[in-house]
DNA sequence: CTGCATGCAAAGACTTTGCAAGAGA
DNA sequence: TCTCTTGCAAAGTCTTTGCATGCAG
């Protein structure tokens, strides 16, 4: 494979920076470093799953009880804002978080229509289009989203698709982070 | 420019297929042509601007008073489904709806971070990538949704921007279609 | 100490839906 | 006529916010 680096699961190892970056965000903005906000960081930076508000609540509440839904709410927009997890829309009608832009800042989505599942993955030569495109049109490109959304040729040809094994990462299936 | 074959306003005179193939569409489903879903699809297909529910209400009910919000929102699925319009995310909180999918099935949008402005474009050579790309991680293709965000040159070396003028089409101001 | 941060509950914004009346084909 | 559609208003879902209390720096 060449051009697309990156597909699939991070590990846990690389994300820990992202809370590091994440902390010094919020000393950068003289912000407060409470119990609260510390749960809700380590939850979000120990895994790679998107997730919703609604999870990261629960999650977050697995470290730190005390957490409530208002500080979650209060607490995503200062991660969209610090560019080491984006806001994502599935159009499933609530909004999803992807916390693997600490590490892959510029990553995109493949989406499987049959299974739902989401694979990660990065293109240097999109990029580069990208840019040019941009520049064509007079605009210097500071960031791109872009979702594909296919069919799995394994589940025509098989009846059955590799994604449902539990073992591919960044699965829209949104298991427990640890 | 090559590459990108499109930007900007279609004109309406393309547009007016738009709403002949969501009556087909309609046809095929064995559902109604009612004067409520006449306005809707008008309003819909006499615009390429882009749109939120409660615009289309506002411009529907300047054809047929009795548009109701309820049959606004039953009817954008229908819209949706038959591939003529998309749903968009611009991260504004509500949906916008685009319908120049009739005329240019695959484009993308391009979007101003200093003026809102959204400049559409196609790319052969990206979709050529994602298709690619696709292929490589065991997908078929069926569609893309690409988002590039850029800052505006012009703006930036003659302190305006050529966007702000309201002969741009396409934009993020949503002014009322005719 | 001082002011930012929090939890709670109420409010808000947008979208969906049950139901009786209305109207295409 | 026979259903599919509609408008209305209530309900639902997700997110934001006012306020008194709490706690980090």
């Amino acid at each position: 494979m060449r051009g697309e680096k990156y597909t699939g699961d991070v590990g846990e190892t690389q994300n820990k920076c992202g809370k590091q970056r994440f902390l010094d965000f919020l000393g950068g903005k003289r912000l407060r470093l409470t119990a609260q906000r510390r749960a809700i960081v380590e939850t979000v930076f120990s895994t790679t799953q998107h997730f919703t508000a609604d999870q990261l609540l629960a999650w977050a509440r697995k470290r730190d009880r005390s957490v409530s839904r208002a500080t979650v709410y209060r607490t995503l927009p200062l991660l969209t804002e610090s560019g080491l997890v984006r806001e994502m829309d599935f159009g499933k009608g609530q909004t999803y978080y992807d916390p693997n832009y600490a590490d892959h800042p510029n990553h995109s989505h493949l989406i499987c229509e049959d299974c739902e599942k989401i694979v990660e993955f990065e293109s240097e030569k999109i990029a580069r289009l990208e840019t040019e495109i941009g520049q064509k049109l007079g605009f210097s490109v500071t960031r791109q989203r872009l979702q594909i959304t296919g069919s799995c040729d394994e589940l025509k040809k098989r009846g059955t698709c590799k994604n449902l094994d539990p073992r591919s990462a960044n699965s829209a299936a949104l298991h427990e982070p640890r």
